[in-house]
RNA sequence: GAGGAUGUAGCUCAGUUGGUUAGAGCGUCAGUUUGUGGCACUGAAGGCCGGGGGUUCGAGACCCCUCAUUCUCCCCA
């Protein structure tokens, strides 16, 4: 049986983890600079402090790990029971399964079906839904969905002891219960930067440049999108519906997929009439530069005291004295977490097909849910997978990070290899990277090796060398090679 | 959650309307060549044709089920 890893995983090769490692040290190393301090939260949290942060589709990707991670712990068998009980005393848990054939398998009282039928029964396809229904139940914990949410939670624990306004980074993975297709994976890390405690639309202007900032060392052309909530719940306002702001925000998020007439379609669907309709679409077809936009929206909600302020902070941002490169309003984002409020952010690459690499937005009381109320925050994102495959496809890698071994010894023999491994350690103190070829063999095999691995220099000891207290160094690029003695190696040029 | 596609050697893939012993390239190993590689030539190893069932005299191929991988939509980074 061939082995296989967990759909949505991957390994990550020598290569492959360089370049993440390039992309993590220019996130990371600009966080820093922007007075950020690192955070580590655990991989699992309490399901409780996930569910309902994400929305109804968000929630359905969480990642739950069953009670203890075993599935036949005492609370599942306690969970089965009360099912039992049930069905015992009329069958409440069975009556919405079609095919449940009540005489089998359960002609045995429950307790007395061993763990090995249970889980057969468990398998069967006829039960999933019940038996879904039943891991929910016992399913405690769950792998962290983002960094936002465990930010919050340890915001609101550690409240007394944090100065504000706190501001924290963290690189860490995340995993949902995605069906996974390019550029979408079930384990990826995210590098977040939050800053919690601080109405000010300045810590939006430094978001914004660390954006941009990262995307400049990484050579990767991108357009930065910003938007406020605040239009989106003027919009619903000005719709007469305060309470349909979810219906309007998914349906409009997806106008550049499924162009206007679709999304008046899901609006009529959601339950908007036909005037409601016509408003958002006024607000969708807002169109020209940042201005133009600003000016339309301004007439499209006119006294409208949300709109107005909605307005007002994207024009601060928009003012501020500063290089972003290709900020652009952009009235349509809508961006799918429920915890937003203020601003938001969603970073596209320029040339490259593949979903948003980038993104945040301000929550005013994230950690309210939490216990910790009039705690204003704002966070942005990067999506490293994906900047990861942007930047492979755009071939932006520096080439510098192909680092290897330097210098690898052949292998000639016994005393040969003796004396090879003293002078190796040697320029491994000197900081060259050696290898010694594990085995005494032929040329051939010794050569092949160093190609394989991109190693620029052999080194031969053989017997005529031993005699004569030499080695014979050969550049395998160049072809060219020299005789020099073994006591003027440390000081030799391995370029 | 909905809908496609693909599973054949370590890897990438051929395999005709169903027909004898399932092929190629790359890689691996050995040799030409025991101290100077990349090239070339010769040879070898390597396959429950994803799994199960069915149709047939006969299945890698056709039908059903199943598992796995992958893509699109939904949603997201």
């Amino acid at each position: 049986m061939k082995p296989t890893i967990p759909q949505g995983t991957r390994d990550f090769n020598a290569e492959t983890i360089r370049k993440r490692n390039y992309i993590f040290d220019t996130i990371r190393n600009v966080f820093e600079l922007y007075g950020f301090q690192p955070l580590e939260t655990p991989a699992m949290e309490n399901l409780e402090t996930l569910t309902g942060k994400y929305g109804d589709e968000g929630d359905k990707l969480i990642f739950r790990i069953l009670d203890s991670g075993n599935p036949f712990s005492s609370d599942f068998f306690k969970g089965l029971g009360n099912i039992l009980k049930d069905y015992n005393e009329g069958t409440k848990h069975f009556q919405d399964i079609k095919g449940f054939d009540i005489d089998s398998p359960w002609e045995k009282p429950f307790w007395e079906l061993n763990p090995e039928v249970i889980e057969s029964i468990a398998n069967d396809k006829k039960f999933s839904k019940y038996f879904s229904n039943l891991k929910s139940e016992v399913s405690q914990k769950a792998l962290r969905y983002d960094l936002t949410i465990p930010f919050a939670r340890y915001v609101a624990m550690n409240y007394s002891q944090l100065s504000f306004p706190f501001k924290r980074y963290q690189i860490q993975p995340v995993w949902r219960a995605d069906r996974p297709q390019k550029g979408r994976y079930r384990e990826f890390y995210q590098c977040d930067a939050d800053v919690v405690g601080s109405n000010s639309l300045l810590n939006e202007i430094e978001l914004l440049n660390i954006y941009n900032d990262v995307f400049k060392r990484l050579n990767l052309a991108v357009e930065i999108k910003i938007n406020n909530r605040k239009m989106l719940t003027a919009l619903a306002e000005l719709c007469g519906g305060a309470d349909k702001i979810i219906d309007i925000t998914v349906a409009i998020d997806k106008l550049d997929k499924i162009g206007m007439d679709k999304v008046k379609e899901e609006l009529m669907q959601r339950g908007l009439n036909e005037d409601q309709i016509s408003i958002i679409e006024k607000y969708l077809l807002i169109e020209g530069t940042n201005d133009e936009k600003l000016n339309a929206a301004k007439k499209l909600f006119s006294e409208n005291e949300t709109a107005k302020k909605g307005i007002e902070e994207l024009e601060y941002l928009l003012n501020f004295e500063n290089n972003i490169s290709k900020l652009v309003v952009d009235f349509t984002l809508a961006r799918g977490l429920n915890y937003y409020t203020g601003t938001i952010i969603e970073v596209k690459a320029h040339d490259v097909k593949i979903g948003s690499i980038g993104g945040g937005g301000r929550y005013d009381d994230l950690t309210g849910l939490f216990g910790v109320p009039n705690l204003s925050g704002l966070g942005i994102s990067f999506g490293v997978d994906r900047i990861y495959d942007v930047m492979e496809e755009l071939n932006v890698f520096p080439p510098s990070l192909q680092t290897t071994t330097q210098v690898l010894f052949f292998n000639l023999g016994e005393t040969e290899s003796k004396v090879a491994f003293t002078l190796m350690q040697e320029l491994r103190k000197k900081n060259i990277k050696s290898e010694i070829y594990h085995e005494a063999a032929k040329f051939d095999k010794q050569f092949k090796y160093a190609e394989r691995k991109s190693i620029s220099y052999i080194i031969i000891i053989g017997s005529k060398e031993l005699e004569s207290k030499s080695c014979v160094v050969k550049n395998i690029k160049t072809g060219e090679q020299e005789t020099i003695f073994q006591t003027e190696l440390s000081s030799f040029s391995f370029e």
